[in-house]
DNA sequence: CTGAAAGCGCTTACAG
DNA sequence: CTGAAAGCGCTTACAG
């Protein structure tokens, strides 16, 4: 298949006998232009069926209206739902998105960014992979002048504008809500520690045990479970402990409560009588499983929409520095099925 | 934020007391500059942080080494992995996706072709919302010499490169596995006759029917259901009917089963034993519901890097005239307990 | 191997 | 209101 040569402003200018200048103006709707003129050259366009080169039209104006952003997966509701977020608010103010996953990768979150500023990218929107080993790649963004903003998975220590979650309050939340319905032993999984978020998550367990005097146990504190694979492993050793929890609080994901959930039924515990269940970024998935998982939600379409509307907000006052803002959202525990012991099941 | 001046191969050029012609060479690993001065200009790059504009590179050389995807939502499974796996198999050749979702909204479809044309993509690959009206936007990418690739939802009559399930034929098989469970009176849920993959797959319904010697009656049909709100809205009716059917095929997605599974549970019928559900598509979630859900799983990862690797083939021979080509994927039925009448449940 | 020059398709300050 | 011209940052055919 042939590229095909294109309709362009001079294929309009020419059959016209105006000048491109004018058919450019025209097309922008600028004012300057006779009016008969602007409406016929817009006819034409239509006719030859010009689409404008944004390629060529970017380069002109030094932006490219375009935000990329990366993700770790697109296909986890948390993440698809905040793109859909951003997609909404910047739709119509003729915003592109291009989306990158890093499959948790190092390498190609590296790459990704690297290909979002060679794209010119006007702004790039990141949850950090898990696997992020430095941060050079973000600040090489900022070096290059381009808007960034984190949000979720943030790193700290960067200063740039953040969208985040209280995932310590929203933890220590579900950690109390759990302990009201009896629960006495209660385990946590935790995520990598690396990230703040499985930090804060981790103080907000911590929190809740100690508001409500119960003791820290150290084997009910399993490292690095935030898959479901690795929660199922965690589950299988935490269950056939002398003293097994009497609850699990898998506070990375709700694919790790998943895995609790499906040890827990294959080794005939009863949830939520014998084992409460707690997960982590309400799912769509959670409210099917049997029974339906306690989960936390966080907001996720809102928080895409805060995102574009924080870039756009900081894109208003363009000749000032960027002060770093950051915007945190409630999350909220959804109390289902698998933690209602006071509830006769 | 104000946009940084950013390093360009002039700068380069300066600073070393070459031509930019010779930079340029150089960053492209031609072999027409001298190997020295090549290290040095590559040296110098990494040290000012040298990232290329893509944009200028682009509209030089006329193509963008970017694919536009579009599909109707990116927070199914199926769709997700479709993107997964084409991204996949375009990531290693340098290219970049811009990923529109059309929220199954045909003007939000026409508009994301439109941005995509203008923004110079390679090639578009799309599965139409089901709101289609007309398909002069596909044509509009064809008339510009865009690459266009159709996968799942396809329109027939569009003489492009293809890429689609035999779903006449796993439907089939399905009614079959379903015929051989012992149910009597399947109802089918279908969807949206103006897409082909549906009416397909009630083609495969009636066949299966027609070989079993089974009699099609007409008050088991249901149109337009599905969704999941119009799954369960099918379903309350045909559970209410004086002779209800003993199994629900909804040939047109998970979602709908799951609706399906919903009311039949909230009407205290049995599944499977008294009522068997199929679904399509293999969504994650057909696995944790209670009864899981039987499916059929259309490969999407494959059927994502099927379409890539298609792309990079017609671009082999990009001297000739494309032949449409349609590559079609055989599905395969997933059978899980909730059509397993045979099996004691 | 290297340079000078044209050009990709736009936009916009400048002059009228 | 309109045109001529420069320039965004690259790449590449041409000449040497």
């Amino acid at each position: 298949m042939k590229p095909k040569k294109r309709t362009t402003i001079y294929d309009i200018a020419e059959k016209l006998n105006v000048t491109p200048s004018s058919v450019s103006r025209a097309l922008n709707n600028s004012n300057y232009v006779n009016e008969t003129t602007k409406k016929l050259i817009l006819k034409t366009a239509e006719e030859l069926n010009y689409k404008r080169n944004t390629l060529a039209s970017n380069l002109r104006k030094g932006q490219s209206k375009t935000i990329g952003v990366v993700v770790p997966r697109i296909n986890q509701n948390f993440f698809a739902n905040v793109i859909a977020g951003i997609e909404d608010a910047t739709y119509k103010q003729g915003y592109n998105l291009i989306i990158c996953q890093s499959n948790e990768s190092y390498e190609k979150e590296v790459q990704s960014i690297n290909t979002l500023i060679n794209q010119h990218v006007d702004c790039i929107v990141i949850s950090v992979s898990v696997d992020s080993k430095n941060y050079k790649h973000l600040q090489n963004v900022l070096d290059h002048g381009i808007q960034l903003i984190q949000f979720d998975r943030v790193v700290e220590e960067l200063e740039t504008l953040k969208v985040i979650n209280d995932n310590e309050q929203a933890s220590f939340e579900a950690v109390n809500q759990i302990i009201e319905q009896g629960y006495k032993r209660i385990a946590l999984l935790e995520g990598p520690q690396n990230l703040a978020i499985f930090r804060q998550r981790k103080t907000g367990y911590l929190n809740a045990l100690a508001k409500n005097n119960m003791p820290v146990i150290d084997e009910l504190i399993i490292e690095n479970a935030w898959t479901k694979e690795l929660g199922a492993k965690a589950t299988r050793k935490l269950l056939g402990l002398k003293q097994p929890p009497d609850a699990i609080f898998a506070s990375t994901s709700d694919f790790s409560a998943l895995g609790v959930l499906e040890v827990a039924t294959a080794m005939n515990f009863k949830v939520p009588s014998q084992l409460g269940i707690c997960g982590y970024s309400n799912e769509d998935f959670t409210e099917l499983t049997s029974p339906s998982i306690t989960t936390i939600d966080q907001f996720s379409f809102y928080m895409g929409k805060t995102v574009a509307n924080l870039y756009f907000q900081e894109m208003e006052n363009n000749d000032t520095i960027v002060v770093p803002k950051i915007i945190s959202i409630k999350p909220k525990v959804i109390m289902r099925t698998s933690t209602q012991k006071l509830k006769k099941d």
